[in-house]
Order: C-alpha cells, then structure tokens, then sequence
DNA sequence: TGGTTGATGTAGGAATACGG
DNA sequence: CCGTATTCCTACATCAACCA
C-alpha cells in the first residue's frame, strides 16, 4: 500500500516537474494573432506572404504564354531569370494565376502572334529565293528580291536557268540601280550555296546569310511577297504575254501603290525614300491586271 | 484599446496524371 | 514501371473587421 503511494507521488511528481520545466524548454505557443518580429521589418524585405507585386504576375503569365508550360514549369522559369533577387515564386501561386487569367494569357498568345516583326535600317538585308509562276502551262523561273527594312521589290525578274552566273548578273543590276546591301539572305538551295556565289558576294563585301533547313519564315518577307504575288496571279488566266513586262507591272504596283500595314500605311518606295507625307490631293486612280492590281499612285 | 475571428495570399509537400 | 510534370491540399503569416 505504502509502495503503491509511493509509486503515485513520485509519478505524480514527475509530470508536475516536467510540466513545469517545459515552460522554459518548450517553445511557447504563439498567440494566432501577435504582433510578430517579422511585422516591423521594412516593407521592401521579401516577405512570403506578402501579396506579389503586379511585374510579378505580369511576368508570371508572359511566361506562361509564351512557353506553354505548366504552374510548376513556369515556376521554376520565373525563379530561373528573376528569383536571385529574392522575387521567387512558388509553383501554387503560379498554378493559381495560369487558372483564374486563362483570358489574358490568350490575350498576350494573340499579341505576342501577331507581334509586328523587328523595323530593320532600309537596304540593309535583302531577301532573295525563286519561285516558279506557270504560264502557257509553262513552268517559269523568277527570281524576286526584297529589301527588308523597307519591303521594297529590288528585283523581281524571269531567269533562264538556276546559274550561278546568272544569278550573279541579276544580282550585280540590282546592285548598280539600288546600292550595296550589307547582307543578303536566302534559303538553302543549293544554286544559293554555290562556291562561286559565295565567293563573288564575299568579294563585293555583302555577308551572305542562309536560314536553317526547313525554316521559310526565317527568310519571311520574300516568302510573303511571293504569296501575294501568287495569289494576285492566280486570279488571272495568263496566256499569250510577256512575263517580264507582267512582273514589272507586279513589282511597280508593289513598291508605289501597295500601302503595308507594317509600314504605317505607307507604300515600300516611300519608306525607301524616306517620304512621310503624302499629298493626297495629287493621287491619282490606277488600275492593272484586270483590275487586280488597283491603288492611289501619289507622284513625287 | 486589445483580443478574436475570418479572409486572403503564399510555399511546399502529397497525390495524381502522363509519357516513354 | 519509373521519372517528371501538374494539380490539389494543408499549414502558416498577415490584415481588416468586429466586439467587449
């Protein structure tokens, strides 16, 4: 009995004093709400729970759009670029963002798509490529040329054959009428990669550039200039003409009528030549290829 | 004035989906 | 089946509104 007593006080004693010890061992419980250490510091310090400034979230849903990767992706692209200064994000709060903005993320896709290409000094590159045009049920050969700064048509002309030489000569007309170009880009074809071609470019001090195989848009404004001009063809059922006399009609309506979007609603020889304003007073209708080709001309 | 409570925003781990 | 990416869940800090 005496054993059993004995046995309780000291139990008992023992978690009297090992409660009472915890008080200075054991953390003490915070209260949920206390004015925390953390609440004085400057409000620029990186605070967890602090709401994400705007650049943040802006940021966040670029990437998000543009990479079309997930919360934890995206994540981990943000805090890649952005996170060494301690601006880092977790992939909930990314995960959160690509969930509720799912409408301003295919705002910025459709931007970022139709995102005006880089404004290029004018006669600077050109782009050069063939195509071929059918007439009298005939495949043709063209050579076009296109400035890229100002989407001037530099040449668009019937070759005889694919020749280095050949190309050369065209090339050493434009030169003479337009100036020299510091590049000049072309695909991969093989007549483009020719030693001889590369060599007579390299003598007269022009950098001949190539896109990767298989990748057209890389060279995308000759690439468009054709599709106009394609479909402008198409339109018409060409039999008996000359195709010289055609593509110089094509290329004339091209620089001096043809208004670009891309040029703020000026025409490629007047970007080429440096004119703004237009006195439209002067403009005169004009009209070819059946009334395909139409515009203002507006004279000099 | 100071304590309580609910809302908000966030990080990180757990659970799940998916593709090779 | 395994590794990786994505989604969901939970804990936590802070703030504002409310109340005694």
């Amino acid at each position: 009995m005496l054993l059993k007593l004995l046995i309780y006080i000291s139990f008992s004693l023992l978690l009297v004093l090992t409660g009472w010890f915890s008080r200075f061992t054991a953390k003490p419980a915070k209260p949920f709400y206390a004015k925390s250490i953390t609440a004085n510091l400057p409000t620029q310090r990186y605070c967890k729970n602090r709401k994400k400034p705007q650049w943040v979230v802006d940021k966040v849903l670029y990437l998000a759009a543009i990479s079309g990767y997930g919360a934890g992706k995206v994540a981990e692209l943000f805090n890649q670029r952005y996170g060494h200064n301690g601006d880092s994000v977790g992939k909930t709060f990314v995960y959160y963002q690509i969930k509720n903005q799912q409408y301003q993320i295919r705002i910025l896709r459709r931007d970022i798509k139709h995102k005006p290409p880089r404004t290029l000094p004018v006669n600077q590159t050109w782009g050069m490529d063939l195509t071929t045009v059918t007439l009298n049920k005939q495949q043709k050969l063209v050579l076009g040329i296109v400035d890229h700064g100002s989407r001037l048509s530099i040449a668009l002309r019937e070759l005889s054959s694919k020749h280095s030489d050949v190309l050369l000569l065209e090339i050493c007309q434009s030169i003479k009428q337009f100036g020299l170009p510091k590049f000049i880009r072309t695909d991969n074809e093989a007549c483009f990669n020719s030693w001889w071609l590369k060599s007579c470019l390299k003598l007269l001090g022009i950098k001949h550039q190539t896109t990767k195989v298989a990748s057209p848009w890389q060279n995308g404004r000759i690439e468009r200039f054709f599709g106009t001009f394609k479909q402008k063809w198409q339109q018409l059922n060409f039999n008996q003409c000359d195709l010289q006399t055609e593509l110089a009609i094509y290329r004339a309506w091209y620089n001096q009528i043809r208004t670009h979007q891309n040029l703020g609603g000026l025409t490629p020889a007047e970007v080429w030549q440096g004119r703004q304003n237009k006195n439209a007073d002067q403009a005169q209708w004009v009209s070819a290829w059946q009334g395909v080709l139409c515009g203002y001309y507006v004279p000099d």
